[in-house]
DNA sequence: CGGCTTTTTGAAAACCCTCAATCCATGTGG
DNA sequence: CCACATGGATTGAGGGTTTTCAAAAAGCCG
């Protein structure tokens, strides 16, 4: 269970399959081009770990394609889901010397790895970088925030329909509110602080009114924005 | 509702009093007393202002004696604390132009003041001062993820537990786990997500076994740390 | 197609919240 | 200095939301 990080290099490939919410990849944001010189690129499976919690963390990584989720995972049994990451999204950076949270795929996804020692050493030279790089954290502290209000005043729906919107404000902006998931109800519940039953019964209730489509348990199509917008609008400051 | 932060300077002090939860200022982390330079003293009274919500976030604040709380005010009444500042712990940096959360003083307080525009030219030069300035925003982020943590696993006595040892934790050493409450129920109840009745309920069935004394309303003793431990010890990762 | 996991659905219970009344501490004014 | 008023805290009863337990349905994979 708490083995350490195994990781598909990329001639491990053998029956990968690209992945269900593929996106193109997005350009480098600035200053981050300077990264992809010292990439290594990672190919993962489905449900495969990226790296466990509590191990060193010496490395930032970059999902290309595919998504990861980050979960601490408790004595009990209890999970926690911290973020679920598309293609774009720089995660385990936030760690001190050892990363609070594992990593773990979605379904089969490319991941690019940076090591930490050479990220920090190019950090050093570039004020642009390092910008960039405390620029993130703080943005990850304003997300945190959010999910702090999420899991302590918000109701289930409400909770429900702040997932569903965030998810179709990140997929291509093509997508016209439809879009896949690809994380189990176990995932979003954790990620939410609900049950797998509280989730999928808020789910059916929005699909019964007419709110969201759901076809094939993962296929959402958000038919009516401003009832999902409304549920959560006592809630803006 | 919603005025400006009214500040104090130190001329206003007329009435000030010492603060209750009164601790010696610890001397200044490494790096840090290069702002005392340019820091200003704020005196501020109880349940004053220090600066509100969605203001410009041109300033590094400390606290220097007394307590500080971080709140969000939603549109229906709801709210979050997001921490509990006390003497040595820096506030308001964590803010990208605009500040998420109000600040306001828990008790008769003293609070620094640093210019956000001159702590960045200095970190400029220091890459002492801006590495600290970095490792603070982690560990920021840290807590944020024990608050996640907690808001989105935790039930009410293993919240109301883990509130109570890390107050007692951030207490001086000599208190014996004995410590004094700044913040009202509501304060507690809004940084755990719950009621003040639940808050209230969960600290009277605590005093009757025995495993912590209440005096006064804000007065607590931890009598047998071991049991609020215990609590919790099912959620150790 | 058949076994498996995941998801959905149902009924009952638990937990926490809401509403309401009382208690207590604090501060004020006589 | 005491009586009283005020606001926060506690306590109680009842209800609502979410969880738990259990079973059926649906999707997935060989």
């Amino acid at each position: 269970m708490a083995g350490r990080a195994q990781i598909a290099e990329r001639h491990q490939a053998a029956r990968w399959r690209p992945p269900l919410l593929s996106r193109s990849l997005p350009p480098p944001a600035g200053g981050l081009d300077l990264l992809e010189h010292i990439a290594t690129v990672l190919v993962v499976r489905r449900e495969q770990e990226i790296y466990c919690q509590d191990s060193p963390a010496d490395h930032y990584y970059r999902v290309m394609s595919g998504s990861v989720r980050t979960v601490k995972l408790l004595a009990d049994g209890r999970r926690q889901v911290s973020a679920f990451l598309l293609p774009g999204d720089l995660f385990g950076f936030e760690a001190l010397a050892t990363h609070d949270f594992a990593a773990e795929a979605l379904q089969d996804s490319l991941v690019a790895r940076y090591p930490r020692r050479a990220v920090e050493a190019l950090a050093q030279r570039s004020v642009q970088l390092s910008q960039l790089l405390c620029a993130l954290a703080t943005a990850r502290l304003r997300q945190a925030h959010d999910r702090m209000l999420l899991l302590g005043c918000m109701t289930a729906p409400e909770r429900i329909s702040t997932f569903l919107l965030q998810m179709s404000d990140r997929a291509p902006p093509s997508a016209e509110g439809r879009f896949e998931l690809a994380m189990s109800r176990r995932d979003i519940a954790d990620f939410l602080g609900l049950t797998i039953e509280t989730v999928s019964r808020t789910l059916t209730a929005l699909r019964r009114d007419g709110t969201i489509g759901i076809a094939r348990r993962i296929r959402i199509e958000i038919r009516d924005r401003q009832a999902l917008q409304s549920l959560i609008g006592a809630l803006r400051p």
